[in-house]
DNA sequence: GTCTATATATCGATAGAC
DNA sequence: GTCTATCGATATATAGAC
């Protein structure tokens, strides 16, 4: 019984996430995630009140995808250029592995309706790369840019490959394993940008 | 009636961009178009057959801001870095008025079903780039790095923002205006980052 | 807990009057 | 060319048997 349960809800929980991953909010039925648990709607509804509430349990599993905790990170006591190339890397890591989140998190975030999301969004990662800026920049270890816009830049230059990703892969002919292999190639040629832009 | 029929056929497209752009096709409404048309559902389709042919004439008429002709820039005999630089300044001038479309466009794109729509973007862009990249390579004009990564991350640095401008917005506190004005600023910061990872 | 059957709502699309 | 009314398909959600 309890064993069944938490053995059923597991199993609506990851076709929910295939699907919503897949289709985004408004695309996704409710049928097709039914069908991959291998189940019916009535018993995702036993479940799960409604698709609304199922939708909102999934994305706030994914929301740390895309804004991963970053605490050890800052707390090793690293410049501003070694904690911004470690995260290029763990973050570009992490999507190579979730590589429908960025869209699935932006398609959400942009919905005209339920602005609401965006209040689940862990705010505080520009702000702690800009005092590590600072910090650095006080006594001359890096040359002088906008930290702000700096981080926009590195987390845009990860995270839009992976929205653009179809059209990449058109580009260049690739299949998901070589995509996976550009953006494993593209870790160090971010982090060398990084090193000419501060001068390191 | 000739007079007419153009009137309310503007009426209609401009009203299902708004939606269009807005919503995405699976989340927008004929409904919703018809009403901000001032019209009824019936006319909708009596002027487009489905939403499918109104959806697909909006996307085409919106594809060219995403990826902006440039023939004239490349004609014009400029340095690889010049040339780029341009490409900044003119690519977020335009998202900055148009700034839906890069979310619309990508949406777009990653629909599971209709995969066709890739095969409409024009793909000519990254080689031309590259082949101008390598022309200034191989006088020593710039340094050496891997001109599609480079090309992928100016456009990244140029759409993502506009992306994920809800969450600019909501870090930074700034209203439509204000969010304009941070891209306009990142124009020169961008172009910035540029000079030196090629060493100008 | 899990199923079948069905209610309820909404959407895209069409018929037919004017 | 434009409208009202409605069809038919499909979506979420629920009722009720087992």
């Amino acid at each position: 019984m309890k064993q069944q349960n938490s053995q059923t809800e597991e199993k609506i929980l990851e076709a929910a996430e295939q699907i919503f991953l897949r289709d985004g909010y408004g695309d996704a039925r409710m049928q097709d995630i039914a069908d991959l648990a291998g189940i019916n709607k009535a018993l995702l509804h036993y479940y799960f009140r409604s698709k609304d509430n199922l939708f909102e349990y999934i994305f706030e599993k994914k929301i740390s995808v895309m804004f991963p905790k970053m605490e050890e990170m800052f707390n090793q006591n690293l410049s501003f250029y070694e904690t911004t190339c470690a995260f290029i890397e763990k973050y570009i890591t992490l999507l190579n592995d979730n590589p429908y989140i960025p869209m699935f998190v932006m398609s959400t975030i942009n919905r005209a309706d339920r602005q609401d999301f965006i209040k689940k969004l862990p705010i505080g990662l520009i702000q702690k790369f800009a005092e590590l800026y600072f910090k650095d920049f006080s006594v001359g270890k890096v040359r002088e840019v906008n930290p702000a816009q700096l981080i926009i830049s590195v987390m845009s230059m990860c995270a839009f490959p992976f929205i653009a990703r179809p059209v990449i892969k058109e580009i260049t002919k690739a299949d998901d394993e070589q995509f996976k292999a550009i953006m494993q190639f593209r870790i160090s040629e971010i982090q060398l940008y990084l090193k000419y832009i501060l001068n390191q």
